[in-house]
DNA sequence: GTCTATAAGAGGATAGAC
DNA sequence: GTCTATCCTCTTATAGAC
């Protein structure tokens, strides 16, 4: 479909493609490379593996390759660019970022996936070799604002990251309705002031 | 091994026993049953099917007879018993469960493949025709404490429901030694703090 | 780089004797 | 309730022509 894309290279596209959706649909191990190669255009089974040597290699591409963390960071950091206090940051990070991760669930099911099938060794390592690095250092910048200076910067981080990760999986846990009164905006906002404040603290509305 | 067992209880129990050590270990699909049966015991693949009628079976008997969800259900009912505050109920439950729910990480990974596996649709059955009446029952009487009329109870749940499902999985994806400075106890303690008074608020300690 | 054809074996599930 | 033996399908991966 990319006119920017070699033969080769739109063959490898659209495998990535077929395996992304099968993943996601039927799981790992329920996925035949049989069947991504039929839906990566009716291709034949053994042309995969001229692009990929086996059907983890196609898995390992898929989590290097498509995760949405430069867009993650984009956010963040366009947050933290607008924002005068820890507050301002915290509520439009957490708007923004559960806006944008809804947009990329199929990472998200891909990265449970790699959580079970392989110990989650290769979602590991994109976080040490890309996600720690930067997250560290926007971190610091973050302790900067005028408010934050208190923060505990481990606790907060895992907390922040254990709210979005739990927010994710209990949506896909809870029967609709359950928590379907407010938009994820509302709850975006709710999650922020809980962080902020606490369940005892004062409310910012 | 259990001499109150029958002798065909006895093989099922063993069935479970082998089923879930291996789809943890290695994934539901990941699980033949061959590998069941040998585990088992040394079984007959076909003696199984005395007892399930197909693998999948063998999955749903594990999330339903093999949960955890009495004893969590316990040690919140302990902890509210015990809690004079608000302050006293969160800090009590965050300690225990998640001092208990490492004891059975097994079902945790079964959940989990539940979720990828299955849809979640397992887990949600047993959420909504098990845990979810009890929890808003024992909602209710936390309500009842002196400093917790202001809760609102769908965000703070759901709050509290992430940070204990965030925690798990972060230790999962964390390199050893990234968290692992505190203790598990010392975590709760942090956890229960952020929930009460939020990072920008007092601390108890 | 793509194809057809096939290897070599594992998968879930069953038949029927004991 | 347990076994041995087996069915048939599907699996990943490869060989070799074009």
């Amino acid at each position: 479909m990319d006119p920017t894309l070699s033969k080769g290279d739109q063959a490898r596209a659209d495998i990535l493609d077929a395996a992304r959706h099968l993943f996601v649909t039927y799981g790992y191990h329920g996925t035949s490379m049989r069947a991504i190669a039929q839906a990566a255009g009716g291709r034949s089974v053994a042309g995969l593996y001229n692009h990929f040597p086996s059907k983890e290699a196609i898995f390992m591409a898929l989590i290097a390759e498509r995760n949405p963390y430069d867009l993650l960071f984009g956010v963040l950091e366009g947050a933290l660019a607008d924002a005068h206090t820890l507050a301002d940051f915290v509520h439009t990070a957490l708007r923004e970022v559960l806006r944008v991760l809804p947009q990329h669930y199929d990472f998200l099911q891909l990265a449970q996936i790699d959580l079970r099938e392989f110990g989650g060794k290769n979602i590991a390592h994109l976080l040490q070799h890309s996600a720690f690095p930067r997250l560290l250092d926007l971190l610091r910048r973050v302790q900067a604002l005028p408010d934050a200076a208190r923060l505990d910067s481990l606790v907060w981080v895992r907390t922040l990251a254990s709210l979005v990760i739990g927010f994710v999986i209990t949506e896909q846990l809870a029967p609709t309705g359950l928590f379907g009164d407010l938009s994820t905006d509302e709850w975006a906002a709710h999650l922020a002031d809980m962080l902020l404040y606490g369940c005892l603290g004062p409310r910012a509305g």
